[in-house]
DNA sequence: AAGAATAATGACCCTCGAGG
DNA sequence: CCTCGAGGGTCATTATTCTT
């Protein structure tokens, strides 16, 4: 069997591979780039089914068998308090939507100082956990979490570690894997045992029995509840954010509110009328990317998804660019919001025209840019719209602006 | 009122391509 | 061929809100 790996990093790739028994395959490694939007030259050489993990958002590692990718790898260094825990997430919901294993490094905590205080441990909103454990359940694909190593349970104090230039983070001694986690560290080496659990599945089985075997496998059961168990232990509950950041009312509310759009020749559409409730995440800021598009995607599983794709959600999910007030009297919602503007939305729209070239003559295409136009022809700006564009557009039912809403029929 | 947690935004890095 | 600005993407710190 052939194995690919793709990376953002090489230096990591070599990491995971040198950790794991893909040191023992055939293998090749090869570059991946993220999108036609912020890598015009090189995006279209993906493979097709690579490109479609791709879509949402891209990780920092992808295996394949044969064609076949079989995991994939985030990580993260970043203090994930808040909604920070949850900015890499449309990453893992891409590969798991295409029934790819997810793999994601996070640090338990990281030490951060703050202006006039002394350096303490931000930790992971445990809230993660939860998220990954439905994703799981409802793609029966493993999603799991390992702690980035850190100094946080030898060092609770956090002015007492000896890291404090990587914020209490452990790298890798091995300067051939520069950027990379403590490959010695306990949480590392069961991150590695759980890959290998998975390659030989893979191997044994095929990639489509294999799918289904993945999470009856001993080593990612005990996973998945280590994984419950610090959601437990460290206070997780469904009020934190960015679900904290949600409300939930009666999707007329919606509909009256989207009233205003409809006239004599157009009536709203039944997709949203199709669930009596519906979920409302506000965000009060300017319209942008992270930390919003995972933590929409978190929601989506958290609170919505109850099958595979977004049809099958029990209540519309709701993208709010304001506050939202709820007028019970007249069983509608206003926003008062004054920071989201409709035109932002549209105007990073426009800007992914920019990077089409269908409107150009065949005379004017260069020779190396025919293989992207012929791919834009097949895809038009599917993979040319920026990262949070697509990410929205995807997730959400509605997207309202206190001056202009979008919405699906369908 | 202080401290903790969360939400928002400022700032940085990388790549590409236009133009000198 | 080199420089530099724009755009895309990422991360840390500040601002705000919540909790005790």
């Amino acid at each position: 069997m052939n194995f690919r790996i793709w990376y953002s990093t090489e230096p990591f790739a070599d990491f995971v591979i040198d950790n794991t028994e893909l040191r023992n395959k055939t293998f090749v490694k090869k570059k991946m780039y993220e999108s036609d939007a912020n890598n015009a030259k090189n995006f279209h050489t993906m493979p097709d089914h690579i490109k479609k993990i791709l879509y949402l958002d891209a990780p920092d590692l992808i295996v394949e068998i044969d064609h076949e990718p079989i995991f994939s790898v985030e990580v993260s260094t970043e203090a994930g308090t808040g909604h920070n825990a949850f900015q890499r997430f449309a990453r893992l919901a891409a590969s798991v939507e295409n029934n790819v294993p997810a793999f994601y490094i996070y640090p338990e905590a990281a030490i951060i100082t703050r202006q006039d205080t002394p350096p303490k441990w931000d930790k992971i909103n445990p809230l993660v956990f939860k998220a990954l454990d439905d994703v799981m359940s409802i793609y029966n694909i493993p999603a799991l979490l390992y702690y980035y190593p850190s100094d946080y349970r030898t060092h609770p104090d956090a002015s007492t570690s000896a890291n404090q230039l990587t914020k209490g983070i452990l790298h890798d001694p091995n300067r051939n894997y520069s950027g990379s986690p403590l490959g010695t560290d306990a949480e590392m080496a069961d991150m590695f045992n759980a890959m290998n659990e998975i390659i030989a599945v893979f191997e044994r089985h095929g990639t489509v029995k294999g799918r289904e075997k993945l999470l009856g496998n001993r080593t990612v059961i005990a996973r998945r509840t280590f994984m419950n168990q610090e959601f437990a232990n460290k206070g997780g509950h469904l009020n934190m954010s960015p679900l904290s950041a949600t409300i939930k009312i009666p999707t007329q509310y919606l509909l009256n509110y989207l009233s205003q759009f409809e006239n004599a020749n157009y009536s709203i559409g039944e997709l949203l009328r199709s669930r009596d409730e519906t979920i409302f995440y506000k965000v009060n800021a300017a319209f942008r990317g992270d930390p919003y598009p995972g933590a929409l995607a978190a929601i989506d599983y958290l609170l919505c998804r109850e099958g595979k794709s977004f049809e099958e959600r029990r209540f519309n999910l709701v993208l709010a660019w304001s506050d939202i007030n709820i007028d019970d009297a007249n069983q509608t919602i206003e926003l008062p919001g004054t920071k989201g503007k409709v035109d932002d939305f549209v105007r990073a729209v426009q800007a992914s025209e920019n990077k089409n070239i269908l409107s150009k003559d065949y005379a004017d295409i260069a020779n190396h840019e025919i293989p992207r136009y012929y791919m834009q022809v097949r895809y038009g700006s599917t993979y040319s719209k920026v990262k949070h564009i697509r990410v929205f557009s995807y997730f959400a039912d509605a997207i309202l602006f206190p001056d202009g809403a979008l919405w699906r029929d369908a």
